[in-house]
DNA sequence: ACCTAATTTGAGTATACACTCAACTTTGAG
DNA sequence: CTCAAAGTTGAGTGTATACTCAAATTAGGT
């Protein structure tokens, strides 16, 4: 049961090539052959790691679902620029993991079908903490309204996302604080 | 050099599987194998009618693209809320083919490399259209800040798509008019 | 009816994929 | 130092993929 301290850098290693892989290429370029390659390992060290590729992938695909919202701190004190703060610094600190966010969350197709349910229910929470965050800030609105607004802030905030997913030079933090600003 | 009626109603009927087989599951789910039975047709005869598999793709994903926003008839004469109208209409009345467009361009990387800059240079056009429409409706924004504002009212309305491909029980049209509405 | 070009067929090729396993090497606690 | 467990290796398995081609069939103008 005792692990080895070199299985677990091999675990490292592989973890880090899969993430790589994923943010470069997306869900295509993470074969088991360009995974162990740049990990610098053979597959049969792999499966002496991982029941499966889908493991390895879905532990990077959990890692930045968590990264781009992680749990509050408090409960219910963080105001809608936190939120929209924390969304963009992801972005910016961690563009690789953010990436592999928006990569595989647009093509949970082929991920599989739990991914595509998971993506959603996490979406869902999101909602509800930017509605909350809404209605604290401003209580004439109501409960109903902040949802609605919540879902159209976010849902531009993924939009802007997508557009610098594909050209890297695009100014996500300036268009995501003026969407914020905006709604 | 004469195509006979048969091949013409062979290549239809490959271009129908196509369609659907990548609104249904995306890219990877349209395999050559999963085409040609879809389309009751043997691979030689795919062969015949198409160079290759990416061909019919293609022929798909650029129907998609041209269908999301058509030519303008007229010149410089949509409100914005025509152009907003034009966007909600195509995912409410051809929900098979906006889902290829949402799901192909959320995965140009396995489309290949030069879906994405189709993909870009489409989206900058529709940008520019949207901030032309809101320059003439209200003269005194600078066309800078029309540029920008028609990037985040692009960036909402894809966002939302993508929510409701995620969910196709997402009300689609309400979150795009009230987004519209309020940007 | 004839004839050529268009079309269809399906077995076959080559390649890439995820995954296995028996033999071997390394680790580190006692 | 010993030795059992942990880790590594790489050739090999089975399956799916895109694509080919020679032979057979069909369409449709003359």
């Amino acid at each position: 049961m005792a692990r080895y301290q070199v299985g677990l850098e091999t675990e490292a290693k592989i973890i880090d090539a899969t993430r790589s892989l994923l943010a470069e290429g997306g869900i295509d370029a993470a074969t088991l052959k360009s995974i162990c390659d740049r990990a610098e390992v053979r597959s049969g060290s792999f499966y002496n790691l991982f029941d499966s590729k889908e493991e390895a992938i879905i532990r990077v695909v959990r890692e930045s679902i968590r990264a781009v919202d992680p749990d509050p701190k408090g409960e219910g004190t963080d105001t809608v620029d936190d939120l929209v703060d924390a969304y963009i610094r992801f972005f910016v600190e961690d563009p690789q993991l953010a990436r592999v966010y928006v990569i595989t969350g647009v093509s949970t197709e082929t991920t599989g079908n739990g991914a595509r349910r998971r993506f959603l229910r996490h979406h869902e929470r999101r909602v509800q903490r930017f509605a909350d965050a809404m209605s604290r800030a401003d209580g004439s609105v109501t409960p109903e309204q902040s949802a609605v607004n919540a879902e159209i802030l976010l849902g531009a905030l993924d939009g802007l996302a997508f557009r610098w997913s594909l050209d890297p030079t695009f100014d996500l933090e300036r268009y995501a604080r003026l969407a914020a600003a905006r709604l």
